[in-house]
DNA sequence: GCCCACTGTCGAACCGGTTCAACAACCCCA
DNA sequence: TGGGGTTGTTGAACCGGTTCGACAGTGGGC
């Protein structure tokens, strides 16, 4: 390997003076600039990381937390990883990806050997044991999702109140009086998805508003116990002229679902959904849906992890963003 | 933070007593190393991953490239990534995930840096540009697929061909004449996804041996693409009895698919396929397939990375290791 | 002609570990 | 009782960068 001080002699400068052409921190004279780079070129160096980290106590590594559990419809995470990976790099950092099922004791290994510069941590639930260790290792941290104690650290997270009220509006609109909400599975609740009550909340809220009946339904994880739970609650409710979906799983399998049942979307139900758009086309959904953006929730943690870690008082006190959601009119509503 | 001075002068020895009690390199007296792990236990002393990488020059951490494409099914890849991150933390080593459009410049800039010991390339193509830059930058690397030139490095794929005739073998020995057989879409294998061709290959020419009439046809990627093609090419082929599915997208989408056209399975048709086992849970498949074992391949792919980092003597030469795939019978044959 | 400021470069210290050669202390055996 | 071999510990060098303080050389102002 070549190192700085090969691009040295090889300029017949010190290390140091290479080392500050390199991060122009101070002033070169343009000449010795030249000798410098021509001399990087033509012995092909590139810093060494370890050593750079040494020194400035920066890795240039973000720490990504995924955990996957085995009732998940895993394709739903994917959705966030790609931008998180993509707009760090655009930052310049890359990505460690730890998907150890011991979550806390993780951050604290990658943290305490100064491994990342900062974390982010997917799919957080109420109580999450993460975020005790995230706040004990002192490193900036931001999470995807939103905890009961939001104390010393970033949250970025969809606003799924306005998401609900959105489609219970849009649903209003047309006059419907009786809807049926699918949410997220039980379990996701019981571990502490807040998203879910939310949402539900929500829903359940701007409806006795406008006088509308709305019956609320956990959705299932897995085929065939989603075609049977839909099957079971659009009979039990008949006359709903409405369907809020808040599950991808469950949206995932709806268009084979209705039209084995022979319900014609919209003429004899309106569906109103939320997924991402990424998601949508992945599985061609024709949902008039509020798009959960992804993209933008994993690209805003990001971006707000690294303006944490590089100018921390500018970045201010911690702070819960909600993304507003945007609905797209698929005609899927009458 | 506290290093490994710290701990040393809490615990009354040298720097290099404190190193040789955490490696064992060297013998300790009982009294010394229980004082020195009751000081690092007081101070909570972890070891400075950078400083440890540039004295050994090993960083413990893998890269793990991925690439997106616009028109693949992104659940499929998802089935390779979290076995090798868990494999790779059996053995103490993390995964760097590089998402980079340009695999080769990235490749370059991971193992100059010396941020990786080694290198897991996933969704290999025949004539994949990431491999030379892999072969230049002295870095090991394993390969999942396979390539046409394999000189060099480490590949571990499935042997697809043995999979096509297990599954020909499979519906000849119940009496099947003439079957369909799906690959997978166009452009796969025009970006060289040796995969597709190796195992149609080997299912047109276990056919011929038995004297069976076989139909190939391109699948799709995304619905509702995926709907219109199986149908077209079912309606071109009424007396095929017998269907093989090389395709994880059209496979997910059969179900709903078939029972829209009224066929049942196995009655009307015997249904075969080619998936991995968690991607058939998640999208509870029902038919007779092979089983693709993605994480058998990652778990793999990743065991042979290490032990050429660790042991590259006793790793031996380049190897390309197919695993033999499992016939799983779930009754969609008859 | 002198002083001062500025520009460009360098040497040395430092980041936090690992490892080699050296050595003291002890035990064993002749 | 002295020489040789262990055992346990140490100081110093090293890995490859960054950064601080010093300093030589140049130009400008008065």
């Amino acid at each position: 390997m070549t190192t700085i001080q090969d691009v040295a002699r090889h300029a017949g400068v010190s290390r140091s003076t290479v080392s500050y052409a390199l991060s122009g921190k101070r002033t070169i004279s343009t000449e010795t600039r030249e000798r410098i780079e021509r001399a990087i070129r033509e012995l092909g160096f590139t810093p060494n990381a370890g050593a750079r980290a040494l020194a400035t106590s920066q890795t240039m590594v973000l720490g990504l937390l995924l955990q996957f559990h085995e009732d998940e419809f895993a394709p739903a995470m994917l959705q966030y990883v790609l931008p998180i990976s993509m707009r760090a790099r655009e930052l310049g950092y890359d990505i460690l990806m730890v998907t150890d099922p011991d979550g806390p004791s993780a951050i604290h290994r990658i943290a305490d050997s100064h491994m990342v510069d900062g974390i982010v941590l997917l799919d957080v639930t109420a109580e999450d044991p993460r975020l005790d260790s995230l706040r004990s290792v002192g490193k900036p941290g931001v999470l995807l999702g939103l905890a009961s104690d939001t104390a010393g650290l970033d949250f970025v997270d969809l606003d799924f109140g306005e998401a609900a009220r959105m489609l219970v509006d849009h649903l209003h609109e047309r006059g419907h009086r009786e809807l049926v909400l699918i949410a997220p599975p039980q379990h996701v609740v019981e571990r502490g998805g807040t998203y879910a009550w939310r949402f539900r909340d929500a829903a359940v809220e701007r409806s006795a508003r406008y006088g509308i009946q709305i019956h609320c339904y956990h959705g299932e994880s897995r085929q065939p116990a989603i075609a049977e739970s839909v099957n079971r609650i659009l009979d039990t409710h008949p006359t709903a002229t409405g369907l809020i979906v808040h599950n991808d799983a469950t949206v995932a399998a709806l268009p084979s679902i209705l039209r084995e049942r022979g319900v014609r979307v919209p003429e004899d139900l309106s569906v109103v959904s939320l997924y991402s758009r990424d998601f949508g086309e992945e599985f061609s959904l024709p949902y008039t849906a509020v798009d959960s953006a992804a993209d933008e929730l994993g690209r805003q943690a990001v971006s707000r992890l690294i303006s944490r870690i590089t100018t921390p008082v500018e970045a201010g006190p911690p702070i819960v963003r909600f993304v507003t959601p945007v609905l797209r009119d698929r005609g899927s509503t009458s």
